[in-house]
This record gives C-alpha cells, sequence and structure tokens, in this order.
RNA sequence: GCGGAAGGCCGGAUGGCCGCGGUCCUGGCAACGGGAUCGAGGAAAGUCCGGACUCCCAGAAGCAACGGUGCCGGGUAACGCCCGGGCGGGGCAACCCGACGGAAAGCGCCACAGAAAAGAAACCGCCUUGUCACCCGGUCGGGCAACCGAAACCAGUGGCGGGUAAGGGUGAAACGGUGGGGUAAGAGCCCACCGCGCGACUGGCAACAGAAGCGGCACGGCAAGCCCCACCGGGAGCAAUGCCAAAUAGGGAUCGCGCGCCGACCGGCAACGGAAGGCGGGGCCGCUUUUGCCCCAGCAGAUCCGGGUUGGCAGCUGUAGCCAUACGGGCAAUCGUAUGGUCAGAGGAAUGGUCAUCGAACCGGGGUAACCCGGGGAACAGAAUCCGGCUUACAGGCCUUCCGCGCAU
RNA sequence: GGCGAGUUGGCGGAGUGGUUACGCAGCGGAUUGCAAAUCCGUGUACGCGAGUUCGAUUCUCGCACUCGCCU
C-alpha cells in the first residue's frame, strides 16, 4: 500500500540523475543465498523456456538492476545446467540494459529440457512479455 | 571377398557479428575505456587405490591390535597400476580371461536327502573257515513196504558269533578307475595300464618345468569363515593450512594435581625460616625399552562451552614436471642424453549467443552398382589444490599389425 | 569440492551362508442393533549387475539412488 504513491518520487529522481545512470546502467549478478530467497517470495511469471522472478528493493537500498540465474539439479547433468544458464544470461544481458528497472532484483530459472532447446527468438520474446507483466503489477 | 583378434588416434570444421574469464601493455584526475594474448576432457566423471603438499598426535626401535595386498621377476616417487614370464581355463587360430600363497598348524561349517559328510563307520546286502537248532532231499540205521529213527557226511533253512566293503536309492560332493588273478564272500590282497603322492638329479634369478627311483593310495570341499605365512600401512584433509582486517567478548567449566624426602649453605641466641642441588614421584605415543620434554604450589597452559565473523590475501598452478623431435640401453613396461616449446587458473564459479557455408549417422525416392536427389543435423559429457593409475559412460569414423575360411594366380 | 552412512512389503523396523521376524496400514471373517476396541485368517519385500559357494538378503567387486557432516 505505500508503493504506489511513492512510487512516482523516485521515478522521477532517477529521471533526474538520468545522465549518470544511463551512462552505468551496468547489470550486477545476485550471489547471496538471501537475495535469492527475498526475490524468490515475490512476484513471479512463467514461460515455457524459464521462470522469472522481480522484486523491487526498499528505497534505503542501493540502486541499480541486479540479476540471478539459477538451475537446480532437476535441469540435469552440469553440461545441461550451465547450457541453460549461459542461455538465461544471454536474453538478460540483451534486454535488461534497456528494460529493466533501477532497484530491481530479478531472478531466471531455468526449466528442464526447454531452456535449453527452445528457439533463441522466442525466449527473447518470451522474456519481454514477461517483463511486461512484471511491470505492469509492478506499477 | 566374408568373418574375427590386438594396438593406437580422432570424436564436428571454417568464417562474420555481439559477448564472458585470466594475464600483460596502455589512455584517463576519476568515472570508464583501448589493444594483444591464452582459455575444458578422453574420460575433466565415480572418488576406488597410490603419492605430492599442509596441519595434528613427543622422537626412535620392538611387540600387540586394526586395515590392506597376495604365483614369480622387473618398472616406478608410489600403487591394489603397468610390462615380461609361469601355471590353469576358453578359442580351429590371431588372441583372450583368471582375488592365482597355505586345507598332511589349528578351530569351525558342509542344510535337505542319504547307511554314512570326514578319525571313517557298518544300515541294507553278500559270505559262513565257528557254534547251536531244524531237516520235505541225498546219505546213514531199521523195516517186505507204507514208514520210523538218526545228524557223522553233502546240500539247504534259521539264530548267535564272525568276515567283508564288490553292489545300494541320495546328494554339489561318497574315501582311486578299468581289466585280470584271487577268495567262503570280498578287498591294492596281488598284477598290468591310467591317475595320485613323495622325489635324487637337471634347467631356470625365481614362479615353475622335466625326471631316475620310491610309495600300494595315505591327503573331500570352503580360507571373497576365523586363521597361519610373507610384505605394506600413524590420523585428517586445500571447505587442509597460514596471514591481514573488521566485529563481539575480554567470560564460564574441567583437567594436569601427588600439598614427597634429603639438603651444602645463608639468617637467627634458639624455636625456626630461606635455599642451589640431589634422590624420588607424577604426567606426555595401546604396551615394553630407550631418548627427550613438562610438573611437584604457582601462575601460566590445555581442552570444551559461550560469544563474534561468512570479508580480503596467500596456498594456486612450473616442474617425482608435461609435450614434440632425434639418438642410445632394454623383448617390453620404461630409463638416459640432447634440442625446442610451455599449454585454463575461476572463486556461486569464465568457453556462450546468433547467422552463413560445409557436413557423419539416420530416413525417403531412383539406380545392377559406383552414386544421385530431398529431408536431417552430431555420442558421452564441463576443470575447482595438483599429479600417476583403475573403474564406469560414449553416436560415429580413421590408421597399423595379425588370424581363419572362400575364390583367383 | 572433500568426507561418511544407508537401501528389506504400502509405512516403520529386526535378522541370519540353507523356504525372511514383528508392529501399523489393507482385505476377508467372527463379535455388535451399528461402529470402535478385541479375536481369527490372509496377500505383498531383501536397489541393480557380476563373482566366490552345492547354495547369497547375508561374503567380495562394480553401478545406481537416498541421506548426513565440513567453509
Amino acid at each position: 500500500m505505500m508503493e504506489p504513491p511513492q512510487a512516482a518520487s523516485p521515478d522521477q529522481t532517477s529521471e533526474v540523475n538520468a545522465p549518470a545512470a544511463v551512462s552505468v546502467r551496468s547489470v550486477e549478478t545476485l550471489t547471496k543465498r538471501q537475495d535469492f530467497q527475498r526475490v524468490a517470495r515475490a512476484r513471479r511469471a512463467a514461460k515455457p523456456g524459464f521462470i522469472v522472478q522481480m522484486r523491487r528493493r526498499a528505497p534505503e537500498e542501493a540502486g541499480g538492476i541486479r540479476v540471478g540465474f539459477t538451475c537446480s539439479k532437476k535441469v540435469g547433468n552440469a553440461v545441461a545446467r550451465n547450457r541453460a544458464k549461459r542461455r538465461l544470461r544471454e536474453i538478460a544481458r540483451l534486454t535488461l540494459p534497456e528494460r529493466g528497472l533501477d532497484g530491481a532484483d530479478y531472478v531466471l530459472i531455468g526449466r528442464r529440457e526447454t531452456t535449453a532447446t527452445l528457439p533463441f527468438d522466442q525466449l527473447l520474446r518470451d522474456f519481454n512479455a514477461a517483463l511486461d507483466v512484471l511491470h505492469g503489477e509492478a506499477r
């Protein structure tokens, strides 16, 4: 309930600071178990090739876009897991610097079979669609 | 040509664009850039062995315990690995496979079935050299005969005693096999051949092989049951370990632990006090010996609990190296020498994405065939301290050598 | 990454070189007016593959899976 009213002003301030922020625009990687668990409690959007979770950090936390990747043993052996994570990293690299929200954590979860085999175009389209949904809910 | 055996190698290729990790150089006050170069495997896997390395347990020797290995010789830093040899087994062969010391040191086990499961014994059976009884026969005695009687002999039946292990359903396994002689019946009791055991001597470093001769046969299986013999082995693991910073605490509990004896000398009138040192005692590896250290009254130490941290640096990749080439020793594993090269080092973890061309398997169609057209799109699998092995997974392809069969010459 | 332990019916859980206990659950029956409880009966198992042995759930080796510990 506190989000909507205050969400407008931080957005504006971030656009005021835009020159600096946009030039940074780098995406940090999540590593801590704690971060993953916080994001896991937030919104999610499931697609055939992956699941996306997103969480907006509290204002007192640091800014910037952060993203994490995870593939459990269900995805397959080490080769399959690494391949799935690489493709997830690639779609995040191509998409998030432009579309990611400042101050948000994203987590992409690989899925068995599909993450490694679906056409790359479809993964990109699905990721954009998932971001539409998540951002829409967030505002 | 078909079918096999052994060894080795490869295991998608090239290019464009956009990215990732390390190192080096470089621009910039900084933020942030630019360039060069390197960047997964034969198994990187399982973690099954062996080491390097680090820390812990006082050092050494012996013994015990525990664990491992197990034909012999060699290779190696080492190995449970590799090479060569021996023996046994499989295959026509090339060749392959084998936890392959000891069961006449000991203990234990061998269910069910079976007479019996390990000192051999004797349930059925077979036999009757002993003895007793019976007797329809022969025989003997009597009688003309029917028949009566007898038990010395022959044959038979039964009991007792004895002999025997040829045969016996069983079982995974049954105490040499076959033939002949022999005997009351039988038996290595005797003989021939085969098997088995011991074995002078010969060859070999050895495992082992050959073998004169001897033994009448004694010795079942299981040691991946205990065990014996020989050899080897401390424990833990890079999340080991060391350093720095920050933060919190600056505490609690327990243990060593037995309040030894003598004592030159010093102080004191004395009681007594102090005291170097000596003896003794206690503690520190499971035990013993030996060496060493510590303690015997003061403070420090050790262990555990409680509390705090989840940051950084080192270890971290360059060597028992590895790779390539050449030469030499060796049957070989492998060793030596020379020259050249050096080959991922991350730290939640880098090799990717995409496009184009080419492309193996496989599928469909055509063709006698070589092959052509279309589709299709690459096995198992990803370094985490590092090496040497083993084991397991793996689409498909290539090379070398060899064996058998068929055809031709 | 390293180290260790374990796989026995649907579940829990003993055990041993010779046809695998026991409890709960399930099914059938008895009892009851109906149930519960109780009693009787009953089915179902040694993770997979090799080896040793006459014979393996047990002993040995390999593989698979599950669980735990260490920063």
